[in-house]
RNA sequence: CGGAGUGUAGCGCAGUCUGGUAGCGCACCUGGUUUGGGACCAGGGGGUCGAAGGUUCGAGUCCUUUCACUCCGACCA
């Protein structure tokens, strides 16, 4: 895309109330931007680029471990709740309101009521299962406190997963292929996490494990052994415990952002809702559920945590809304814009994500386009200058700003091995 | 919900104590000069000062009420 043609409003100063350095950095960069309401944002262009592809990469490991994508209203009815008592348990984070009927709903917090619900009307028999079933769309919390931008907004993106079985040995089978695939979410977008023992809360049910993106802004505290891949949230282990209770080794306290969290349900939402299958012995059992949720919306704020300098944005090349950013020192120059014009399309030809930085008004100068490529953060730049007349380009890598000058004929190979 | 703050142009702020024509920087528009690290000169546009009520000849400023937002806490798949 051309940056002349994106709305894409930088600034040089952050808004006064933004405190987390996720926040200031995606408000400054133009990723988003306030929407008049606490915990609420406008998803702009590069924002909105950036999220879908974070979703992309979701939802190509979930159907690569045979999940099935679905969509369900945001809009859920209450009563729905109340067949679980969830409708009270959930208090006033559940936003409710009456349609012209006087009907009673509640925008979507989270779905298993209305997931168990597809499924009870629609499976039958052991012999459709196991099934999971998951959709990536906007849920609603009318949170007590919204705060640090996408870290905790009141409207956010998550990815919610429910799977159905017939044996609770089933359950366990899918609980653990579930780990593994977030395990490659994560590291597919280049974070620094870890797998922590938690609590359940509302949701309820046996197990459950958190998936922390380590960041000293996290609002979550973990303790992790330093010997084993042992680790727990605090509420589940006391916060002076030294000892790790898997192997005995040392454990250190540190600080996460909870990005995704998996549980073991059982039966606690199949039973109150009379979801049952037919099973090979012609009795009707409850489901043996699992449900798996992921904030796509706060992986973002949770990928900037980790990954920024005082510049700007530094995204994972998996998750940054361009790989490349040419920027064409001056745009009226027609041997540096052909040059740029003819990169820009070579690297589009190879399947690069490149924005080719090809503003020619006169308040744009060379000073503003590399400011505007490190504050947002894209892996690279290539820069097109004077130098051009010679075949020579220079490469900037975003993470350390390293530069180095080379011939624009090897460029795109070059670009092609750092990216493979 | 408890505690503390803040609401003045898109953003950052001054002006409020001590009432007297609405200001500054950035951004934006026009023209010119610039052009490899957020340029310069000149001119210009944009405001019911969060809202309502009150005091006053006169309110951004004083009084009352109210709303919103932020931070700390409690809470939170």
């Amino acid at each position: 895309m051309r940056f002349s043609r994106l709305l894409i409003p930088t600034m040089k100063e952050a808004p006064s109330d933004a405190v987390l350095t996720s926040h200031i950095l995606l408000l400054r960069a133009g990723f988003i931007q306030t929407s008049g309401g606490s915990g609420l944002y406008n998803w702009l262009p590069l924002g909105k680029i950036t999220l879908d592809k974070v979703r992309a990469i979701v939802k190509d490991e979930l159907d690569k471990a045979g999940c099935n994508e679905v969509h369900l209203p945001m809009v859920t009815p209450l009563s729905l709740w109340e067949e679980t008592g969830r409708a009270d348990k959930f208090g006033k984070e559940l936003l409710r309101f009456k349609d012209r009927h006087e009907n009673s709903f509640t925008l979507s917090p989270t779905n298993e009521e209305a997931m168990v619900n597809l499924v009870r009307q629609t499976v039958k028999s052991y012999k459709q299962l196991p099934l999971n079933v998951y959709q990536i769309n906007w849920k609603f919390r009318d949170e007590v406190r919204p705060r640090f931008g996408l870290m905790r907004g009141r409207e956010f993106l998550m990815k919610d997963a429910y799977s159905f079985h017939a044996t609770t040995e089933d359950m366990e089978r899918e609980f653990a292929l579930m780990e593994e695939t977030y395990k490659k979410i994560f590291t597919r977008l280049g974070l620094d996490f870890k797998v922590v023992e938690a609590d359940s809360g509302a949701i309820g049910g046996a197990g459950s494990k958190e998936f922390m993106v380590l960041a000293d802004s996290g609002e979550d505290t973990i303790m992790v052994c330093d010997s084993c891949d042992f680790g727990a949230n605090v509420e589940v282990v006391a916060e002076d415990e030294k000892t790790c209770p898997k192997c005995g080794g040392e454990l250190s306290q540190t600080k996460g952002i909870e990005a995704g969290h998996i549980f073991q349900l059982g039966t606690v939402y199949s039973e109150p809702m009379k979801a049952e299958f037919l099973n090979e012995n012609q009795k009707l059992e409850p489901f043996i559920m699992g449900t798996y949720g992921i904030g796509v919306s706060r992986l973002l704020a949770g990928i900037i945590e980790q990954n920024h300098d005082e510049k700007g944005c530094i995204w994972t090349k998996e998750s940054a809304p361009f790989t490349v950013d040419i920027i064409v020192a001056k745009a009226k120059n027609t041997e540096q814009m052909e040059a740029g014009e003819k990169l820009y399309a070579q690297l589009q030809a190879k399947g690069v994500d490149v924005l080719l930085d090809d503003r020619a008004d006169k308040k744009t100068g060379f000073g503003v386009k590399v400011k505007d490529f490190e504050l947002i953060g894209m892996p690279y730049a290539v820069v097109i200058g004077n130098d051009i007349s010679e075949g020579k380009v220079e490469l900037i890598t975003r993470d350390g700003l390293e530069k180095e000058e080379m011939a624009l004929d090897s460029l795109v190979e070059t670009i092609l091995e750092k990216l493979a």
